[in-house]
DNA sequence: CCTTGACCCTCTGGTTACTGGAAGGTCTAT
DNA sequence: ATAGACCTTCCAGTAACCAGAGGGTCAAGG
């Protein structure tokens, strides 16, 4: 497979996918041409990455479950403990950002939102939160 | 003031202030020493941009709010809108995390956690979603 | 007068996870 | 032969800073 026909399987785009063989997350053969040459282990490799990014794991994350995944002897305490870490992470930021919204929510539904140029949200924030 | 005042009174870090004056959001003056000389004035701009960016507007936002700030002429519907975009925003990366974490803690309930190798999240990822 | 330590300065490079674009080689069909 | 769709590498840019190198400045103490 050429790396157009894995973009669309794999639903990564071309340039995620030299990317991540830049940094080692995969190593395609290569054709006589110079293309990448893809086997479906690659493909297979790729859609478990984008699964693993669509759940928010970073980039290192990915590469220690993508080890955990084809290490036999894997302990699933291992792959659970970086799990949780991470949900304790979303949750962190869920908070942040629910507490932002408060706030936010708050000011604009002070602010009259018209021609006149008094305006609550910039008064608190040039006052102190 | 020195740099080490404001950056004490305004909560910002030193590195981040030089960051927001090479960027023109402030601009203080200089001593004879070279060093930099804060008013008032850049210590109230620079408070004002901290809550700002603590609600989470990008710097970008940050330069307008502190324009709409200035301007005696503004519109308060201006910084409503401004507001309101970056509410959405908010909105959309809380229910886009609140989505991952749902599977995400699905997929740690479902894991034994132990010693074994077999493993419910990494058959997720293997599979697919 | 000299030194010490706490300041301050600029400049370069690194972070995360890609994305865009330039310049150019390859393949397929006409 | 040529057009168009592929593919390649390499360089630069994104957001919002942070770390550190290398060096100047200032106030206090010996």
């Amino acid at each position: 497979m050429n790396i157009g026909e894995v973009a669309q399987r794999s639903g990564l785009p071309s340039k995620t996918i030299r990317y991540y063989e830049e940094i080692g997350l995969i190593t395609p053969l290569r054709s006589a041409n110079g293309y990448r040459s893809f086997r479906e282990r690659d493909l297979h490799k790729l859609a478990f990455l984008g699964r693993a990014r669509a759940l928010g794991f970073s980039i290192e994350d990915c590469r220690t479950l993508l080890a955990l995944y084809e290490d036999e002897h894997r302990e699933s305490a291992q792959v659970k403990s970086l799990a949780e870490e991470h949900l304790q992470a979303i949750d962190a930021k869920i908070s942040q950002l629910q507490s932002m919204r408060a706030t936010l929510a708050h000011l604009v539904h002070c602010c009259a939102g018209d021609s006149r140029p008094d305006c609550p949200i910039l008064k608190d924030l040039a006052n102190s939160g």
